[in-house]
DNA sequence: GAGATTCTGTGAGCCAATTCACATTGTGAT
DNA sequence: ATCACAATGTGAATTGGCTCACAGAATCTC
């Protein structure tokens, strides 16, 4: 049923975690090969049935790509939608799968990520509710270049290939908002290879922690409390560094009063402090 | 007339180069302030009258967001369109410029980059003959993220920015063309990310060769020859590493028989060799 | 709430790539 | 053809960040 040659990706993937787990690679790649574009229509979740269509809708008022659309559009849109969820940890799709959908998500998180023969990873972006996923590979009809995994139990719309291609053909206004989307995602990654060869790892880091105090912050009355609660491994992957690094240098951040550790939860106590390092 | 806050960008770009020049700063800012964003209108070259309109159609037609147009359609684009030429070395336009209109490349080939305070540079592309630029920050109507610099004697389109709006607004299949090829920029810029995080140097350069061979590569007895005719310092901006490391791996290469370079021309004798790089 | 596992902190050693400093070669104007 | 400048080649010294290795802390899971 499913594609065949993700034994390479897979490969990788079980290498990856088979030091810990060893004996279970089987297993394990069983359950990633379960990737919703290639699982069957009958093992869709019970959502589908429990979820009325208002509620659809309710969602669908949330995405992005609907700000500023009309009711009678988004009507359209949820005609031709599926709702799905998507436990933690489990892949959307994998890199070389084929694609047969778009996604909009709903609640939790996605992260869009590709990972190296070497089982290194770059992570290109920690998807928040109302945004759509998937759409790139859709619209050339190529097959996925990323992989994406929900990050928290998820809630999600597919849209099938066809109907997406037919629906921005009769909805222009539609087609550029998503064109303004997908270039300010352009944009938000040329910063990323800015980064990547302006900036050392401090700098990067402490501009992660900004962006994050942005899209994610909760000011109190120590500072601004991040909610996302990454590892220093998922951190090492946006900024394109090793975990260790990023261990040290948040370990001189907190000594330096420019943040604070509560376990996973960051807070930045000196905003711009941070700021003056990137330079 | 000018913006005046290009004093930061500027004062950095004469710094560059002062070490050379010296002396002669402020006649060169001077040149650069002269990007054509901000020229006034009478400034516009020779060109705008000599072309004839089925010259411009001619070379619309070989601009890619046209792949597939209707002549029509192409037809109310050349009536938006203003031709001019932009000698080498001059700059379209700089970061921090209004974004007041989208260009399509006819001739030529103009560099998209962007500069650190450091003096440091990154080259996001080189395009050439057929390109569409300068669009993403007029969708958004936001100041320019990077600059945009004529590498050869270049002739290009001017499309002010509320008549391409309005084109896009009334040409919904242009505007799908248009998404596509954007997210085909975003794909490849994804790719670069991919490149800095997994590859060293000598993996990212051998990339960059047969990249170029690709589009830019002419097949002769030797091998392939690179038309493109790049210095160390462009491909360094391209993949991110300095001039001398540059000239040092390209020495290795030429060592181990993988190109041959003759003056800047560069020739590639062993494709397979170089691929193997990428690991 | 105990046990398993996954994350974090830290130090030692290493190496790819940078910076700096020149000598040399190539190139474009005139 | 000449001259000025730009681009290349190379070597020494330095270093940021990586890998490896392991101990301790935090978090899941049942």
């Amino acid at each position: 049923m499913c594609k065949l040659d993700y034994s390479s990706f897979l490969k990788r993937q079980c290498d990856k975690r088979t030091f810990a787990v060893d004996g279970y690679e089987e297993m394990y790649c069983l359950m990633l090969q379960k990737s919703l574009d290639c699982r069957s229509q009958q093992a869709v979740d019970h959502m589908e049935q429990s979820s009325s269509s208002t509620n659809k809708l309710w969602y669908l008022k949330h995405i992005r790509l609907f700000d500023g659309i009309s009711p009678s559009d988004m009507q359209e849109m949820e005609k031709i939608t599926r709702m799905e969820e998507v436990k933690k940890r489990q892949p959307l799709y994998l890199p070389g799968d084929p694609s047969s959908s778009v996604y909009l998500l709903k609640k939790g998180r996605v992260k869009i990520a590709n990972s190296a023969p070497s089982g290194k990873e770059v992570t290109f972006e920690i998807l928040e509710p109302g945004e759509v996923f998937g759409e790139l590979e859709v619209l050339e009809d190529t097959p996925r270049s990323t992989s994406a995994e929900a990050l928290d139990d998820t809630l999600i719309c597919v849209i099938p290939r066809k109907d997406f291609d037919q629906y921005l053909a009769m909805h222009p206004n539609v087609t550029v908002k998503l064109t303004k989307l997908i270039g300010l995602r352009l944009r938000k990654i040329q910063s990323r290879v800015e980064d990547l060869v302006f900036r050392d790892v401090p700098a990067r880091l402490a501009h992660l922690l900004l962006e994050l105090s942005k899209t994610d912050g909760v000011t109190d009355k120590q500072g601004i409390r991040l909610k996302a609660k990454l590892t220093h491994q998922e951190m090492a992957n946006l900024i394109g560094c090793s975990r260790e690094t990023v261990s040290t240098i948040m370990g001189q951040f907190r000594d330096d009063g420019l943040i604070q550790m509560d376990g996973r939860t960051i807070t930045i106590l000196n905003e711009k402090g941070l700021s003056r390092l990137l330079g």
